[in-house]
DNA sequence: TTGCGATTCTTACAAGTGTAGGAGATAAAT
DNA sequence: ATTTATCTCCTACACTTGTAAGAATCGCAA
């Protein structure tokens, strides 16, 4: 049986929106060179270079990034995942915009303007079911 | 039968954190004088009057609030819903974090940290089966 | 070993935010 | 009519964010 995660409260430093752009990168590829980063992000991103360097930069300077040196390159990972940055960001969001900590409201604000297919309320039914039978276990 | 909503793309500014206190005065008590809404603040806010009445201005440079001169009071309105601010909040912020235009994942992503209550998880289910009865419908 | 090209470090700067203070205007009271 | 208590208007300032340029450094090729 599956018990609640930890609360872990580690304090999530707030990343700003340019900066999310670059966590993705790093989560998705696990570690990368500043350059590398900047080629995943070149096409639908259009920063300089220098601009993604100054965000892998804050981002060290804000403990969600940490480097090695391999070289003369840095290699950078991330010290926190995205899953918890998602949560910690969800649930702040949730907090300012629908003053709650649940999702309904959002959900529900979607809904009112019939912003939910068909073929994503299948999913969320799926994902509802799949939280009861866990619970339930 | 329900019609989808007219896609108004009006553009909503964007509302900062801080700002966000102050509209919700706004809209749950329909229009209100600075004061009034220092008032409602004072408590769970720690806010000098001065500062609320910045974010007040502030607010109707962006357009986002009118007001009417009453004696010597401004008695503010807001010019746009609770409800479009909310869910055009909540796009662009599923956008950045979650880089979809669904709540699923979100959804997803409190499920997995099991945030979601027995009793939440019902009036979800209630959500959609109205949703799926109206575009039945 | 010396220059060169790649990479990082330092600095910049305007707009937006959080958080107000002080000056000026004006309605109300006396 | 003058004072006074209120409001609003203008100004301020440090921090964050978006967006980078230029300087310094360092390892590799010649």
């Amino acid at each position: 049986m599956r018990r609640k995660k930890t609360p872990k409260l580690l304090r999530i430093p707030s990343i700003s929106n340019a900066e999310w752009a670059v966590m993705q990168v790093i989560w998705s590829k696990g570690k990368a060179t500043a350059n590398e980063v900047v080629e995943a992000l070149s096409g639908h991103m259009e920063w300089k270079p220098k601009t993604i360097h100054t965000l892998l930069r804050r981002l060290s300077d804000k403990g969600v990034l940490s480097f090695e040196q391999i070289g003369r390159e840095y290699v950078f990972t991330a010290t926190v995942t995205g899953q918890e940055c998602q949560l910690a960001e969800s649930r702040s969001f949730l907090s300012w915009v629908f003053g709650t900590d649940t999702v309904t409201p959002l959900v529900a604000a979607f809904a009112r303007q019939e912003e939910i297919s068909p073929a994503e309320i299948a999913e969320l039914r799926l994902l509802l079911d799949k939280l009861e039978a866990d619970s339930a276990s």
